[in-house]
DNA sequence: GCGTAATAGTTGAAAATGTAACTATCAACA
DNA sequence: TGTTGATAGTTACATTTTCAACTATTACGC
């Protein structure tokens, strides 16, 4: 165990706010529910909705499989969110005939209106932040995430 | 709308894969599930409920106001986790005579030697996984999460 | 002191999530 | 061609999380 020299005290054998699972997990924490307002308010999405909405918007056309991967979420999420999307008048499935398990989803005209007004807020909201840093900061946000998404790829499976 | 020289394609309103909020979740999720496991097989505990151990860990005492605001998690999660951490016998509470609204919690016997296995093991995983990069991908994350913790305390209430 | 507001912490019910099992379809190959 | 195994997606059920309301206690203003 180490001694902290500026406060001469003990240090814990574990300090939570520098450990890095649980700093990443606040720091995404504080964004996503920031972020989550303007997408709850707005059109009372949840945020497996917003990411198929997003993965949708990005690709055009889809399967729920490509959007799993796309969304790093998982394929109950990914079923139920297409489904509540469905139901909203946003997309829909058109069954491949070829291999008629999957599906290939679009989204309608209603899904890319929604579609267009979230990404200018999402645009926005993300400058805005990016706004209220100085330059070196925001490189050194950029750099981190790079940093931290290389490093995981590899470590975790 | 710009046009993505590499492949020529034009870009969508929104990438997903390089939105903050989407990468910070993404990652959070992928090292909480992967650190997960280690309490989650070893003691069978939840996340708050090693957030609280943490947070006892090392404080030595506190109440569970303490713990909300020193683990950033919701009270009533707190709340649940000190039940469960109680009645596994890792911790015992005290009410405040002088306020008798809040309660002094410690870590018994049993729990600071479940506190003291659990850190070491935190801190093995995270030197595992900083080893596993150069020193410039280190020093990058160090100084992308000061970044983030830095301007969200000023961005976001 | 007395009424009102604030704070510490708990609880119930609804919503979201995770896990595993399930249906349907296709692929591989003897 | 028939059996075995994989893949796409859904569903059931258990566990967690959220949100709001609640109890108990203390602080404040007059």
């Amino acid at each position: 165990m180490m001694t902290d020299t500026k406060t001469g005290r003990q240090d814990a054998p574990l300090v939570l706010e520098a450990f890095l699972p649980y700093r990443l997990n606040r720091l995404a924490d504080l964004v996503s529910r920031d972020f989550a307002r303007i997408y709850k308010d707005r059109h009372g999405m949840t945020r497996p909705e917003w990411r198929v909405l997003a993965s949708l918007g990005q690709f055009g056309q889809a399967t729920a499989s490509d959007i799993v991967a796309h969304s790093s979420q998982h394929k109950t999420k990914v079923s139920r969110a297409v489904t509540a999307l469905e139901q909203r008048g946003w997309l829909k499935r058109e069954t491949d005939e070829a291999d008629r398990r999957s599906e290939h989803l679009t989204l309608t005209k209603a899904g890319l209106r929604a579609y267009g007004e979230m990404a200018v807020l999402a645009r926005t909201y993300e400058d805005r932040y990016m706004a209220g840093l100085g330059e070196k900061e925001r490189r050194a946000i950029l750099a981190g995430l790079d940093a931290m998404e290389a490093g995981f790829v590899a470590g975790v499976k």
